[in-house]
DNA sequence: CGAAACCTTGACAATGTTCAATCACTGTGG
DNA sequence: CCACAGTGATTGAACATTGTCAAGGTTTCG
């Protein structure tokens, strides 16, 4: 059984009651796979997941056999809200661990209980919900108004601040392969690889690898921030 | 003085206790705005708002003055939900009146207390909100994955299903003008326009002015929905 | 080492944007 | 009622961006 106080203390869940964490520790998984495992995830698998730790890819396939990104969850981020409600979704899914990657796994149905009858973790749930949907909102923006090369910097300039790095010249690590991240940026490998050479050449960064050396933060800032409509620069992670 | 029977009629508002529906009535109000009315809408003005009627656009610019569309709503759609708990948000929008509009605007505190008081009313709000994120998803999936061409067909085709017309040919009208739906498509409208000839051509579809009429259902289903992930054909509106 | 996966590059095709010109429609004032 | 201005829509031509395909380079890992 997981211990009450390790769900206690992830942000989704540390307002909820302890009756109810424990309820929640006792009927819950924690699941670890090794990088590159799949497993389809629908609706009548009932559960909800949430990301301790490592990378987990959400894709499905439209019906002419191309593979569609549906989402890449990070350490904090889950999915499976929408079963809760029965939500008729864009199934199925698959899932597949591109890292490394520990998940915690909550039967909808225990969590439909939580959610129906704790009112504080429900407001505490549609309060992180609704800092997703922002998210999505600005992804959605920037696909029709930014082309490759922006969306890459953009995506750079938000992992800096995911560091919390005020630095102006730093190195960071791209957290998973180019392709995948090309795909999730709404374009093809070749175009990504392209976008980032210009990166190079107009904001001075510097790519070896998946690692990127940054020069000079104002120059990325400056570049991308001003076809945004965001506050500059952005503090959305 | 607004109509608690007015609110309880609302399916975003149905199930709130009549204590907070009377509190919700007393506070708000109903304003009507002509077309093309536009106003500033920060998190200042602490205001949800709730489309009774008619099309209000959500905009606002990139540093470097580009227009760019948040969203459109129609009837029973809602805007600021972000404000109840305060969240960073890229403001500040501005909001115009696309038609004759009729909204509901809600003061946020009030929505505060409501949501934060009332159980019932929060897990009705949360499951709304979650259907509306589910849009964004598809939005976000269509822009990175759909062509200008297969993008208007798929707004077509949900134009056609949110009127529950099942015959196989029927004649609809477009919400507003071609411009506006070319920018929240994420298109020119010189790319708009072409793409409408193209569907001319590929689906049989006959376009007037802002009347569209559909020899044969079927094959725009067939056209659209294999380059999309959705079950086909979708049901999402 | 060798295979497989990932990444990059070049040449070319497809798609979308920009700019300018023109057309269609609508509402206004003479 | 007509002329006219203003807005929105369409089209063509030039250009920019992105996608596709093929080839070769690089990295990783057994």
């Amino acid at each position: 059984m997981i211990n009450v106080a390790f769900f206690k203390d992830l942000p989704l869940f540390t307002l909820a009651c302890s009756e109810n964490l424990e309820m929640l520790a006792k009927s819950s998984k924690l699941l670890t796979y090794r990088k590159n495992q799949t497993f389809s995830y629908e609706r009548t698998k009932n559960i909800f997941i949430y990301v301790i730790k490592g990378w987990l890819k959400l894709f499905k396939e439209t019906s002419d056999g191309v593979e569609t990104i549906v989402d890449i969850l990070g350490e904090g981020n889950y999915c499976g809200e929408h079963f809760i409600f029965d939500i008729a979704e864009n199934e199925p899914y698959k899932a597949q661990s591109i890292s490394h990657v520990k998940l915690l796994v909550i039967p909808i149905q225990n969590l439909r209980h939580v959610i129906t009858h704790d009112h504080t973790f429900a407001l505490n749930f549609l309060k992180h919900n609704l800092r997703k949907q922002q998210r999505l909102h600005i992804q959605r923006e920037h696909l029709s108004t930014q082309n490759a090369t922006d969306r890459i910097a953009c995506f750079i300039l938000r992992l800096c601040e995911a560091k919390s790095l005020p630095q102006k010249t730093l190195k960071l690590t791209l957290p998973y392969d180019k392709t995948l991240l090309a795909s999730q940026l709404g374009m093809r490998p070749e175009t990504f690889s392209r976008a980032l050479n210009n990166l190079k050449r107009k904001c001075g960064i510097h790519i070896k690898g998946g690692q990127i050396d940054i020069n000079n933060l104002t120059t990325l800032i400056n570049y991308v921030c001003h076809h945004c409509s965001n506050m500059n620069p952005c503090n959305v992670h």
